[in-house]
DNA sequence: CGCTAAACGGAGAGGACGCTCCATTTGAGC
DNA sequence: GCTCAAATGGAGCGTCCTCTCCGTTTAGCG
């Protein structure tokens, strides 16, 4: 009956930990996600642990690998993107739930500079992250389902646009966090107007979509080794 | 009256090389254009050199830093550019003159992986590039004016919009260059059916556009050093 | 307070890459 | 063919990164 007795330690058994390791995880969570936002995914690791005032060995200790690291650094987000599509679920207007959780999704993902690469990626370990992405996935359908049903989102929108507009918010990059929300927001404008049902031009028919859903994003960032 | 004897050797001036010299020139253009197509800027020198069967002093002979090599490699797709805005200059229809650029460019840049980096790189040494893309620039601004004048392209339409298609468009990752270009395809068709001018719902303006231009993307594609 | 296992940090091995130096080869003019 | 400057290729050095090993420090417990 305790209340951490769960068999399943999501998302990292830390239970076992002395109080200074458990501190010194903190501090490496905490520059990791600093310097995942501002330097992307792939910041030396030696990088991290200088931030976090900690030796590489203790990092490398805690996440042996830099997926793992990943992996926790953006548990968080995950678990945020799924809560803007369980709230959008609740939404009574399907358009507007549609809609914001385009908004947001792509907002966060201007902000942090890793966060895309983490979220379209599909690491090894990142077995946590599967299941929200695929729960997200659920329910980004049923939105979609709903908002065409209310005749507000055009019929031919496919599941695989969600990964096309992820893409696309992705590769703006920007001086400032600032310049890239703005930018985001203006792409995502633009976007939405598009994916809006609109029975005036219904005969232009567009182009076939991309035969790719989130998970056959593997090798993103791209990788840039000799052949 | 010489047919080679203009002052400005452009793009670089190879009329003093051995023929043997032109001939591994060549090569290395050609290695380096695959290399850039499928592996992205940023292969190791080495594995240019060595698809293109010479030594890496012989590719830094002839190049003498990445840049200059980018540079050369992406002269044609440059020019062809600047063609395609040519010829939608030529073009009576405004709307469909600006379409097609949006079409080709991206398309190209979706065949290509490099290409995207390249083209919003400014490079120290890219001067060629620079005049190059002025030209383009300028000859799409007009596109632009003619389009609206034309009542076709929305009013609110930018130039910064175009820096910001190029970028969405070069977030594209895909395991084949057809579903990049499937993928492109699409986005560019959501993309320009936004863009049209609607004189329903005028009254929704969009979110203020990026403060950026072409020319403001020095740091693409995005470093990774530490802090 | 003292013991011990846990945790720590830094040095350094190992590997990739950028770029240069130099001994050897080769094209081209005589 | 002879000569020599041009051209070549690969060995090698410096740098940066990942990951491990190991001597030292410290939390937790009796």
């Amino acid at each position: 009956m305790s209340i951490r007795s769960s068999r399943i330690p999501r998302p990292a058994d830390t239970s076992g930990l002395r109080v200074d390791a458990l501190h010194n995880r903190d501090r490496i969570l905490r520059a990791a996600r600093e310097a995942f936002a501002t330097l992307g995914i792939g910041v030396p690791m030696a990088a991290v642990a200088r931030r976090a005032g900690v030796g590489v060995a203790t990092l490398y200790r805690r996440f042996p690998t830099r997926e793992s690291l990943i992996t926790e650094v953006f548990a968080d987000q995950m678990e945020a993107c799924v809560s803007v599509v369980d709230d959008a679920l609740a939404d009574p207007d399907p358009w507007r739930g549609f809609r914001t959780v385009i908004e947001k999704v792509c907002a966060m993902q201007a902000a942090d500079r890793g966060f895309t690469a983490a979220f379209l990626t599909a690491f090894p370990d990142a077995v946590d992250h599967e299941r929200e992405r695929v729960r997200a996935e659920r329910g980004f359908a049923e939105l979609t389902r709903r908002a065409k049903a209310a005749g507000r989102l055009r019929a031919d929108f496919e599941q695989a646009d969600l990964t096309l507009v992820l893409m696309a918010n992705g590769g703006i990059v920007a001086e400032s966090a600032e310049d890239a929300l703005t930018a985001s927001r203006r792409l995502v404008a633009y976007l939405l107007r598009s994916f809006q049902a609109d029975p005036l031009d219904g005969d232009v028919p567009l182009p076939p979509a991309p035969p790719f859903g989130l998970r056959h994003m593997r090798g993103f960032p791209p990788a840039r080794s000799a052949g």
